[in-house]
RNA sequence: UCCUCGGUAGCUCAACUGGCAGAGCGGGUGACUGUUAAUCAUCAGGUUGGGAGUUCAAGUCUCCCCCGAGGAGCCA
């Protein structure tokens, strides 16, 4: 049986396997946290109760030693989980090698981030990949409840969507190729076939940034929308945020609990959120001591400062043209704007969400792409969509990693992924 | 790439203006019939990241290198 199931089957006897998470002497009673990657329950050895052969196993029983629990549940309202099982035999399967080096003291970020293979066992890890396994999840739930097709895009690619300084160069044969920094240029023609499309799958981005907020490899979350404009890819992003954030309050309560979540922040998450122009947020920052100028781009300073005011996630949108991608659709008001948003989480979690209105105009986006100096043979294909019957449409990345961090209330998007990839680090 | 901080026992850390390298956890042994990072007693455990230099004496000071963390720029 397994330990999440334990709590409706109280008063039988079972057969739980799992391994020796923590462990407990006093003298004729032991106690032995046991964990089975669906939780952690705890076992109890009476002498006398359990068969003599298995209390002497227990016997300093070694962390991470897999084993076997023959016993009855009980409802223990001291046992975390509420019950905990009354061992009347106990067998060792596998004993480890060497001592297990994690305690459950505290230890170094270099050193974990060493045996992220080990550290996934903790709780902590635990209940991180719980909720990151939720918020996937609730994103392709919301998706398919929406009539949305999934349309992965290609990992290798010719080209890239955001600059040629953060690209990873591969061999592909006689050619180069590159790990693919979005799947959104492949979305687009996508929408002009399928409507309603998303993809979900890595980003790779070769930028030397050390910070709790970046990863060289991360996953996003990406639709793409005919006949949308960026408005309602605002509104669409807003409700798949709300939706994440009520199915992981709705089903993962034990996790946040575990990370110490302040639950309350994550309740006041509600439609509508705020929207602000660009221009707007230069005002906001330069009301609060903050010197950034028109023309300039964000930094996560200035991410932080904007979220304070707003106790949601807050819209920011229409940046100058100047400091965002060549795909962006000019604002016919104001040439000098695109019709763009990101999504900053609060409580300085920075960017989760960027997006935008594409631009549909064949010649403005020639003149786009000849500007940001990309080879035309490399995105001719590209081009086609708006050749062949060009649409509006609008769609967004959002940041799987910066999410989990903010609604598991996580410091670092290094534990928001199961083998992190950073500047430096490729291992485990 | 730049700035800042760090590297001492398996792990987390201490060691004053240079002067005998120490503690907790983990490990071994033992005690304890309800523990929650249990507690208590006891034992073992070290090429102080690497190299060079200064000095009677270097974990500590100087120089070079390696590794890591935090941040900036850029971004989700």
């Amino acid at each position: 049986m397994w330990i999440e199931d334990l709590k409706d089957h109280i008063g039988e006897v079972v057969t739980v396997k799992g391994w020796v998470f923590n462990r407990r002497s006093s003298g004729k009673v032991r106690f032995i946290i046991l964990r089975d990657g669906t939780g952690f329950s705890q076992v109890v050895l009476v002498k006398g109760i359990v068969s003599e052969e298995g209390f002497n196993l227990s016997h300093n029983i070694p962390y991470e030693a897999q084993i076997e629990v023959n016993g009855r549940i009980k409802e223990e309202s001291r046992a975390i989980g509420g019950v905990e099982i009354e061992a009347l035999d106990l067998k060792i399967v596998f004993l480890p090698h060497e001592e297990y080096p994690i305690s459950t003291k505290s230890h170094g970020i270099d050193f974990l981030l060493s045996h992220r293979h080990l550290w996934l066992r903790s709780r902590r890890q635990f209940a991180i990949m719980r909720i990151r396994n939720e918020i996937i999840k609730a994103a392709r739930d919301f998706f398919y409840e929406r009539k949305f097709i999934n349309i992965d895009s290609p990992i290798l690619t010719p080209t890239s969507c955001e600059g040629t300084t953060t690209l990873f160069e591969v061999n592909y044969f006689d050619e180069k190729a590159y790990l693919s920094q979005s799947g959104q240029l492949y979305l687009e023609p996508a929408a002009a076939a399928l409507g309603k499309v998303f993809c979900f799958g890595p980003a790779f981005r070769a930028e030397k940034s050390k910070t709790r907020r970046h990863l060289t490899e991360f996953w996003a979350i990406e639709p793409e929308v005919a006949f949308m404009d960026y408005k309602g890819a605002e509104e669409l992003a807003s409700s798949l945020i709300v939706y994440m954030i009520e199915r992981v309050l709705e089903n993962r309560q034990q996790e946040l609990e575990i990370l110490e979540r302040d639950v309350d922040a994550l309740k006041r998450i509600k439609l509508p959120f705020p929207v602000i122009s660009y221009e707007e947020a230069i005002g906001l920052l330069n009301k609060k001591g903050n010197g950034t100028k028109y023309g300039e781009d964000f930094g996560g300073d200035e991410e932080t400062l904007l979220s304070e005011s707003f106790d949601r996630p807050l819209i920011i949108e229409k940046y100058p043209k100047s400091i965002k991608p060549f795909y962006m659709k000019e604002d016919t008001e104001n040439p000098e704007l695109v019709l763009n948003f990101d999504i900053i989480a609060p409580e300085g979690y920075g960017e989760i969400v960027g997006g935008s209105q594409r631009e549909d105009d064949y010649d403005k986006l020639l003149e786009n792409i000849k500007e940001h100096g990309i080879e035309m043979d490399t995105v001719d294909w590209y081009l086609d969509i708006r050749k062949y019957g060009s649409f509006v449409h609008s769609g967004f990345g959002l940041g799987l990693e910066r999410t989990v961090a903010w609604i598991s209330g996580i410091h670092h998007v290094r534990e928001a992924i199961p083998y992190p990839r950073t500047l430096g680090r490729l291992y485990p």
